[in-house]
DNA sequence: AGCACGCCGACT
DNA sequence: GTCGGCGTGCTC
């Protein structure tokens, strides 16, 4: 007999960046990309099987044989493997949790792959049981028995009855009286979708474009589409789709947090059918195991999703693309903070198929990356029907009145397009009453007691609140330290709502924040009424500027964009562009012309000049020469350090140390730069002090080889202990 | 991250 | 006399 004995590398799922050998029968050698349990110091866990070594550094009597092989065909394929292991790498992560994070919990947790999905079916003894007396004493069960009869001998999912309003301790009740049994579900055999008889006509730029994408079906092609508002993406996305269905093969689509709306979904489906797998976060586990499997088994041949859906497997891979690829939320902001736009090129490349990143505002990476000939360049410059590009004019606040944060000129303009039975659209980055609360007496705003900041009014709940901990007390008017009437300052979407309803008696105003949005359902709601014209002016923020299609707003009120004209941060005029070039976005569809008003302090500014004339690319250009010169992203590369604590302190020392490193692990070649310590835009929040390190170089591959040794060197120092600390590499804030 | 081992304060 | 605080070290 065979007892000879192999050795397999895992990665686990702890914060450590080494993999971990184990022994196991050779007969029995798990494949690359497969789960095993493992003996993990006193513990078991789920680990990775990633190398096949021939020897391990570990002398052989110190190697602990696995425990069990739980896939027999891999969880994560070769390229997945592949594409994981190189993001760990280029993220500094721990590899076995980078490897995890592809993983649906369940799997993580050792559940079988290849277990059959389960439903329920009736019995024999099920199909006599005297129903109508059921109904009497138990009308749950009774409905229950009467759908799965229905079915006959068909097993039904679980999802399926819970739709149905049949919870599964109700079939259990009915499986102890042997009416009812669980029952491996039958996959339905795919039947070929059919194209819908009348599919819009394409425009010319549509056409070209899905010709360009198709052209390079079948090898690695990245394409940037700079398409404007209302130019229709989202009907070449659907031709590409399903030509690749019509192929055989899967498309990877992604889509920013807040675009995956029921609309969507709703358009997909109508269009392809069952055929869809959709990842987001507020998915069960269970739900997202189904997912997960479906596109593994290539059940799914279309995967929706927002950032973590980059992970999805991709047995048939034809076209990957990435829909609004500017939007933030593509990278994750704690933990393994990756960019799943740039994982989805990563992936690509990978799987040998092209990539289509597409945005009416393009980020400046990949309009970089377009210019030097890395992504081929596309671009649909028209709106679809009549509509032409909105007007837009700037409004200087320095020159006319305003109330609450609207100008005379932009009330006038709201009652004319009101009187022309249109919609108005006015977007404010700030929520709550008032962004702060003043006393005339003691000369003081109200700041709050954990963060560097003010605390908001917000009238409605009678609180104030801090945006940052979450802190809130009552609000009360008059200073508990001198008894003088305080005053709200300044305007948040809570009070524009109140002027707008003083100004306008007769119009219905509507209100669009996360305090609005926080109540179930409500998002919803707010977009139906606009859209069906129950509501006459959205106030609203961030979140107004997300694709959403009012065809019946025509003006568009910017109330302020100062606070992206003189950010700290480099990318800080790329956002504002992107947020009004969105915004405005939203103005004048079909045959109603649109109108954009910008308030400002600084109507002279070059950014909005640029912006006017409309021309994103003229800003992109002025922009990338600005960060040519500063030697910011895409001209150089950046990983930020950040530490935090409760006391100052520990902060610092912690940063000096790894500075201390970086400098010594990059003195023999110079291109490093260390930029710090310097605190975080705000210091304190949440009663932790918060700072950063910056490095930076005009070469990718030093400033990794800095990252690598002052990792080494940092970890068991004891400054490390006294900190939480985290690395950002490609940070899109610094 | 877990989970142990290891030496110093307030309590059944 | 013990239960338990979290500092330190390890996980193939």
């Amino acid at each position: 007999m065979n007892d000879a004995r192999r050795l397999v590398r895992v990665a686990v799922p702890v914060p450590l960046a080494d993999t971990f050998d184990y022994t196991v029968a050779a007969e029995m050698l798990p494949s690359l990309g497969s789960r095993v349990r493992i003996p993990f110091g006193r513990s078991e866990r789920v680990g990775i099987v990633v190398e096949h070594p021939s020897n391990s550094t570990l002398a052989p009597e110190r190697l602990k044989p696995l425990r069990e092989v739980l896939d027999a065909e891999p969880a994560l394929g070769a390229e997945l493997l592949q594409t994981l292991r190189w993001a760990a790498d280029y993220y500094h992560y721990p590899v076995g949790e980078v490897l995890n994070h592809a993983l649906p919990g369940l799997l993580r947790q050792g559940r079988s792959l290849d277990t059959a999905e389960e439903g329920w079916r009736l019995t024999a003894a099920g199909a006599e049981a005297p129903l109508d007396s059921l109904a009497r004493t138990a009308k749950r069960q009774a409905e229950a028995l009467q759908a799965l009869r229905e079915s006959a001998d068909t097993a039904i999912g679980e999802d399926a009855l819970r739709a149905r309003g049949i919870m599964r301790h109700t079939l259990a009740r009915l499986a102890d009286k042997g009416w009812v049994e669980r029952a491996a579900l039958v996959t339905p055999a795919r039947e070929p979708r059919l194209e819908p008889a009348s599919l819009p006509t394409l425009t010319d730029d549509q056409r070209r474009t899905i010709d360009a994408v198709a052209s390079s079906f079948g090898s690695f092609q990245p394409h940037l589409l700079h398409g404007v508002t209302g130019s229709g993406k989202t009907e070449v996305y659907l031709r590409l789709i399903a030509a690749q269905l019509a192929a055989g093969r899967q498309t990877l689509l992604l889509v920013p947090e807040i675009g995956l709306t029921p609309q969507l979904v709703a358009r997909l489906r109508e269009r392809f059918g069952e055929t869809i797998a959709i990842f987001h976060s507020a998915l069960t586990e269970r739900a997202r195991f189904d997912a997960w499997r479906r596109a593994h088994r290539r059940e799914a041949d279309l995967i929706v999703g927002t950032r973590s859906a980059v992970f999805a497997p991709l047995p048939a891979p034809g076209l990957v693309i990435v829909d609004e690829e500017h939007d933030t939320s593509y990278k994750q902001q704690r933990g393994f903070r990756y960019s799943a736009r740039d994982l989805g090129v990563v992936r690509a490349r990978a799987l040998r198929i092209p990539v289509l990143l597409a945005s009416a505002t393009p980020s400046l990476e990949s309009l970089h990356n377009a210019e030097i000939g890395r992504y081929r360049k596309l671009s649909m410059p028209a709106r679809i029907g009549r509509a032409g590009h909105p007007r837009m004019r700037v409004v200087d606040l320095g020159q006319h009145a305003s109330r609450q944060g609207l100008s005379t000129p932009l009330v006038a303009a709201i009652a004319a397009h009101l009187d022309a039975g249109n919609q108005v659209l006015l977007f404010l980055n700030r929520r709550g009453f008032a962004p702060a609360l003043f006393c005339p007496g003691c000369k003081a705003v109200e700041e709050c007691a954990r963060c560097d900041a003010r605390m908001t009014v917000h009238a409605k709940s009678g609180e104030l609140r801090c945006h940052h901990c979450g802190a809130h007390r009552p609000l009360a008017m008059v200073c508990p330290t001198c008894g003088s009437e305080r005053i709200p300052v300044g305007a948040g979407t809570q009070r524009v709502d109140a002027e707008l309803a003083a100004l306008f008696p007769g119009a219905r105003i509507a209100r669009l924040d996360r305090d609005v949005t926080s109540r179930k359902g409500a998002l919803q709601t707010v977009l139906s009424d606009v859209r069906e014209g129950r509501v006459q002016i959205l106030v609203g923020t961030q979140m107004l500027t997300k694709g959403h299609d009012f065809p019946r707003v025509t003006l568009v009120g910017v109330l302020n964009a100062d606070q992206g004209l003189f950010g700290t941060d480099p990318r800080s005029h790329e956002r504002l562009a992107q947020t009004i070039l969105q915004v405005a976005g939203r103005a004048g569809r079909a045959e109603r012309p649109g109108e954009v008003i910008i308030q400002t302090h600084y109507p002279g500014h070059p950014l909005l000049n640029c912006l006017l004339s409309q021309d994103y690319d003229a800003f992109a250009r002025l922009e990338l020469d600005e960060r040519r010169e500063a030697h910011w992203p895409p001209f150089s590369h950046v990983a930020a350090w950040y530490a935090e604590a409760p006391r100052r302190e520990p902060v610092f020392a912690f940063l000096h140390r790894v500075r201390a490193a970086a400098e010594s692990a990059s003195s023999s070649r110079r291109t490093v730069s260390v930029l710090g310590p310097a605190p975080a835009q705000m210091e304190r929040k949440d009663g932790r002090y918060r700072a950063q390190l910056l490095l930076q170089s005009p070469e990718r591959a030093p400033l990794h080889e800095t990252l690598s040794r002052v990792l080494v060197a940092v970890r068991g120092a004891a400054e490390t202990r006294r900190v939480r600390w985290s690395l950002d590499v490609d940070p899109i804030e610094l």
